[in-house]
DNA sequence: ATATTTTTTACGGGAACCCGTAAACAGGTG
DNA sequence: CACCTGTTTACGGGTTCCCGTAAAAAATAT
């Protein structure tokens, strides 16, 4: 039974609208945090105190401010979380709706739910602690759809960081040099344009001009 | 003096959080919708009642679904909204906080208000009714910095062709036979290269990327 | 109609980019 | 160690793009 629960979210009206909610529906008395790092202390004094939380609510994407914090999103949250307490119930509340990150939560983390934030976001996040708390886990039904859509490409680290250099105006023969002198590699002109390639492939494009365009406007860089 | 308030946001957490604190304040009697739709709808029944809107506080960016909207997303909203009716006070409540975006909406819809999303967005959203309610306009500090850097460049009807049809994929060569098929002059390859080198120019940039990732921004495309 | 100016086009050499191939370099496995 | 496998590099030829120059065309003026 869920008794104890934590809330993780930057944003103050979700935040105010989750606490006002949950207060009028009785059923627990619950947390909020609005940065990560205090999301992680609360729960380690929790267990300290033999009253570890039963659910964890939290968002992805944090953004930063002037106090500087030593966990950055969700993600790594949710990592610090689980290695201190293993058994602790973690939905997801976000709305960056991108399929590979939620499964890598659902396989690595194990987490127990995720909802979209969206138009029925309230109800269905009503409904995923009431299936969580029946030992059940809960995901949108477009998550498997979702997946196989077509369009969707996973950015790595390095493709991101080429793009932006790219987007910096640097050529692309001179990323080379960019990426040795960070010590990044791959880093040799071949590799730049072998992904490069690998990604206009992935996404049916054919120059460069259109995965820019694509990038910017998706918000990935 | 604002007394009849409508809310436009189809996040239902936020919503409900808008909801639950404007009633708390007792200030307003405000009406909510989900939909741009319903949106105008309500602002149009109000003028024919007699009881027009003092306020409209809106998202941008509207999820689409099942529903069919007229409407897309707020930026229209606030357009037809404008036109229903001029002296309407708009406030944009919203996450997507481009510069450019603000700007557009500043400058040609002459909005009255821009509150961002995020870890103090309800304390900024108070103040920035109250400031509104004494007919001053209320926009987030980093927009004046960016007000300053504005690039100046007039792009032509031409320059807005060309820059589209790379970002549609077609190789600089064959945007002369695309030119030369829908009868627009000049046509030729130099006159195409002339073109993207003045843009190129006149904004600091070297390579076609950055070109397109700014476009793309800027929202000209 | 001729000259002048401006714009558009044509062309060519050099730089950057695309793409395939092959060599060098890892990381496992028997 | 030799072997296989997969990845990263190095290289070369073909294409596209960049950039300057000069001819051609169009617009304007004399």
């Amino acid at each position: 039974m869920i008794k104890k629960v934590l809330i993780a979210e930057d944003h103050e009206s979700i935040n105010l609208s989750l606490q006002k909610t949950f207060e009028e529906f009785g059923i627990t008395n619950p947390d909020y945090v609005y940065y990560c790092d205090d999301a992680l202390m609360r729960i380690q004094k929790a267990i300290q105190a033999h009253q570890s939380y039963d659910l964890l609510i939290t968002d992805l994407h944090f953004e930063q401010d002037h106090r500087e914090q030593k966990i950055a999103d969700g993600a790594a949250l949710i990592a610090a979380a689980r290695k201190l307490q293993p058994d602790l119930k973690i939905l997801v509340f976000s709305a960056t709706g991108k399929p590979a990150t939620i499964e890598g939560l659902l396989n690595e983390q194990e987490i127990d739910g995720y909802v979209c934030k969206g138009r029925n976001d309230f109800k269905e996040l009503i409904q995923a602690i009431v299936q969580i708390n029946q030992n059940q886990r809960h995901f949108p039904g477009n998550l498997r759809l979702s997946i196989h859509q077509k369009n969707t490409y996973e950015f790595s680290e390095l493709d991101i960081i080429i793009i932006s250099q790219l987007i910096a105006g640097t050529k692309q023969q001179k990323i080379p040099d960019y990426l040795k002198k960070n010590q990044i590699r791959p880093s040799s002109l071949s590799s730049v344009e072998k992904r490069l390639n690998a990604i206009k492939d992935a996404l049916n494009f054919t120059t460069n001009e259109q995965l820019i365009a694509h990038c910017v406007k998706m918000g990935i860089v």
